[in-house]
This record gives C-alpha cells, structure tokens and sequence, in this order.
DNA sequence: ATAAAGGTTCCCATGATGGGAAGGTCAAGC
DNA sequence: GCTTGACCTTCCCATCATGGGAACCTTTAT
C-alpha cells in the first residue's frame, strides 16, 4: 500500500504520516526499490490509532507514551487510566478556562445595546485598568495561552 | 517610560511588546537618541487593553479590529457586540469539543480496572477501527485541530 | 572605573498542520 | 511505444503567540 492509500485507510494525512516518521512516533515505513514508502495493514492500524488518540486531544507525545503502552504486554491498565484521567484533567481545566472567558464576554455583551450608537460597555471594561471588572486569567500550570 | 516599565506596568512581556510593534498590532513607539523605546501611559493603556483583550481569548487579529473600534468614535456598538458575540460562539464550539473528549475519555476510564492487569478498554477503544465507540470530531467550522 | 541591569537586533524553537515547487514513477489509454 | 495524469519523493516555507539566547550597547549605581 502506498501512502495515498494508507492515509486515506487511516484518516491520516500522507503529509501527517511523513512528519509522524520523521519525528520517531512511527518506525520508517518499509520502502520499494525506487522509494516509495510501503504501508501494511498492521501500519494502518498503527495509523487509526493515532488518529484516534489526536482525536481525543492527546498530543503526539501523549500518543507515544500510548503506544508503548499498547504495544507492551505487560503493561498495567492502571497507568493507562492515570494517563487517560491526567488528560481529561488538562481538558477540564482548559474547558473552565473557556467558560471563564465565554462568561465574561457573554455579562459584557448583554450590556451592551449593540445599536448605532458608541458606547460600549465591551469595550469601556477592556480599556478599563486590571483593576476593572473582567476575570484576570486564571493559571493552570502549563496550559498556558488559550487558542481558541 | 522604558519597554520593561512599560512591560511591567501593562502587563504585557517586554518581547511581546515588540512583537505587537513589528506586527502592527500598535504604532511603532517613540525612541530616544539612543534608540530606547520610550512609551507614555497613553501606550500602557493601548497594551493594557490588549492585554486584557489577549485574556478574554481575542487573537491579535480580533484586537486589531478591536483597537480600530476603540479609537473610532463613530463606531456602532452593535459592532463591537457582533464581534465580541462571534467570539463568544467560537469559545462555546470549543468547549463542546473539549468536552466531548472528555466525556468520551472519562467513560472509557470509568470502564477501566485500573489495576496491575494489561486489560484496557481505553486502549481497546483505541485500537478500534473507525467505527468503534468512541466519537469522531465533531467538525465545527475553522477551528481546527485543538490543543489543550 | 567598573559592574549590574536593562536596552537593541537577530536568529531559533515551539506543535501540528498545510502549501507548494522540483523532479521521479506508475498506470491507463491511444 | 508514448503521452498524460495521478501519485510519489524531498525540501523549504508559513502558521500563531510566545519565549530563549547571543552579541552588543547604554544607563545607573557603587
């Protein structure tokens, strides 16, 4: 299989599947003579797994760590479950952090008329100083900046 | 004033400072004849209200526009308000995507032993095709992949 | 005078992903 | 056999907001 094909069995993109080699989350793919990377089935599932996991927003670090658990036999679902239960921690408080900005923008903008005119009390809190009525952030470790 | 006065009093990295500067995002600062950046507080309220912006989640491409409507005295709150309620929207998909992983991760955990034995649904669920239990994305406009 | 602190520019890295160029390969149809 | 289009390869660049650090200059305090 070809890494067209292989891509398009496990939802990866080709360009995904060479990055994921490159950076060591997947052993290089067997070659043809002329250079073509080979997949099997076993690489796809290998694959959907992966996209499973970026799926459920482990990063590709996360996902190594997975792998090696799944791959090693006589791993403990206990340190799965922490891994899995460590990541819908960091979900929960991203998810908190959202509803904190959500929230602080939804009680600004019920103020606000929204007419032709200028006042704003959107836009009066934001010029306000930190002092001012809207949450500072609130730091939960390395989470850092949100990207929404 | 200095970059790290300005930094320190605005709450905004001196690095970040310059950067907003390089971009666009705020007029290049004065300089001495030394080529220090010399800001007034005039420009700590400007990089305050950015900063504040960057809080409530705001890309620095929303705060450019938000900025414009901030010095725009003929501006329509209904402006400010669509913005402010289109990031609000953006937030909200976000925080069902999340939780929605995180709805799927606690179920597969909660089914987990948790124990010294290899056994493990969550690896199970991941090693699934496609068409197993655990959710695809929901695929929710440009917001693409998320990174908690 | 000297040292510490802080400024300047420039380059690099992050994380996961896509875009695209230049060039080789394969398969199908004529 | 030859052309064409689809597909593969590698390599470089861009994203977005942020930090790290080097090399070098300035200001301030001792």
């Amino acid at each position: 299989m070809n890494i067209g094909q292989a891509a398009k069995a496990s939802g990866v993109s080709a360009k995904m599947i060479r990055y994921y080699e490159e950076t060591g989350l997947v052993m290089p793919a067997e070659r043809s003579d002329k250079g073509y990377r080979i997949y099997s089935d076993k690489d796809v599932h290998t694959l959907r797994f992966i996209r499973r996991a970026r799926d459920l927003g482990f990063t590709v670090e996360g996902i190594a760590e997975l792998l090696a658990l799944w791959r090693d036999r006589g791993r403990h679902s206990a340190d799965v479950k922490q891994m899995a239960m460590g990541h819908v921690a960091a979900l929960r408080r991203k998810i908190i952090e959202l509803e904190e900005m959500a929230a602080t923008l939804q009680t600004l903008a019920d103020c606000c008329a929204g007419d032709d005119r200028p006042d704003c009390p959107i836009l009066m809190d934001l010029a306000a100083g930190a002092d001012g009525p809207a949450k500072m952030p609130h730091r939960f470790g390395p989470l850092a900046e949100t990207k929404v």
